[in-house]
DNA sequence: TATCGATATTGCGTGTCACGCACTATATGC
DNA sequence: GCATATAGTGCGTGACACGCAATATCGATA
């Protein structure tokens, strides 16, 4: 994650891989929701400064490089979760690494929008969104004691909290809503998250 | 959704429509999760009885093809819950409307584990069962009498409900793994399923 | 039942894309 | 400073999605 713990070669790949990205989103942005046909690889690629070899080399779609902020960010969940307190009760730790991760750099409307609008992406932002359940199904089982491969309850609130922010998101985006986006999270993921994880009753 | 309930014309367009997405499950799965790219459309379409064009008139991928049935499925979701008691709490009428949806039919294991299970489909199978959420999400809005507008319980519930199954599923299809779907299913959505609204604090 | 009109199906052409392969350039470690 | 692993690139290919226009088919109505 820190930019020292990398090698330099895996640094300059990170560093193309952040800019075909970003040249992909903000192209992409510029031609809104509806115009999306009309970013060519080509484009990306010069953009960003490499071959339009060296996109697909980074990127198997345009979709997938112009989501790669939003899964990358996803992944982030689970040690956003992991870095809370141990003796924070789950719910309160999961909301608090959550609105920490999705609003420390302002958040990105237009990219949001872009992303959740786009017909055509819909497919890929889910990727991106539910790229934070496997980590964070196995931070919530480490910080609940709970053994992911027998209990259910782990990958289940995962989902959910990925879906939750998924809806934040949404609701944030709409056009009549003054609230902030941490608002919008917190209220999100209050409906979905038990204090402690329910005792199933078949469980044995 | 009764076939009676259609113009003839609208018959027939489903009937090929299910023929399309009937056999392109079929070619996939005979090629196993890691064959994809050996399906080509023009098998798909002769398999159906169509022309390669008037596949593309229906599907405009072949991932969508493949995943028309889940998503068919997750679509009557919302319908299931609102033929449901209107006496009975949430949490037992969600949970009785999907384990009656998704067990019916004995459900396809061969076809899960195909949509789930391959790389190359998980941006469509996703979009697949998050077709459940919009429905559901106006069931349960109904059902609890609040506001979808302003109150987010109904659109997270509904994103819940829909992971909850996603994740159901895939447990569902691990190797060592004896319990029924519908046990699954009660399992996964008892981890989120809250019998009443929450209360939110931030509520005005 | 015969005819008309709407609609589904099809063929063709086009632009784009993803990717395998082989070659070159670059920089990393010794 | 040199050998070598790794990133970047050019080219060629196969497949695909889709617009357009012509045709076949079906369903309703008199």
């Amino acid at each position: 994650m820190n930019d020292d713990a990398m090698d330099l070669r895996a640094r300059n790949s990170q560093a193309t891989r952040e800019a075909i990205s970003h040249a992909a989103l903000r192209l992409a942005i510029e031609q809104g929701p509806n115009g999306l046909a009309l970013v060519r690889v080509h484009d990306i690629a010069t953009a960003a400064g490499v071959s339009p070899r060296t996109y697909n080399n980074y990127f198997s779609s345009r979709a997938e490089a112009i989501c790669a902020f939003q899964a990358d960010q996803s992944r982030r969940v689970g040690q956003a979760l992991r870095s809370r307190p141990a003796d924070e009760p789950l719910d309160q730790a999961v909301i608090a690494a959550v609105i920490e991760l999705y609003t420390d750099p302002e958040p990105d409307k237009a990219g949001l929008r872009m992303i959740m609008l786009t017909p055509e992406l819909e497919g890929e932002a889910l990727k991106a969104f539910s790229m934070a359940e496997g980590p964070l199904a196995e931070a919530i089982a480490a910080r609940t004691g709970t053994d992911p491969g027998r209990d259910l309850f782990p990958a289940v609130t995962a989902a959910a909290v990925a879906g939750a922010i998924r809806v934040a998101g949404r609701h944030w985006l709409e056009p009549g809503n003054t609230e902030s986006f941490a608002t919008m999270l917190r209220s999100a993921l209050t409906c979905i998250l038990p204090a402690e994880p329910h005792e199933d009753p078949r469980d044995r």
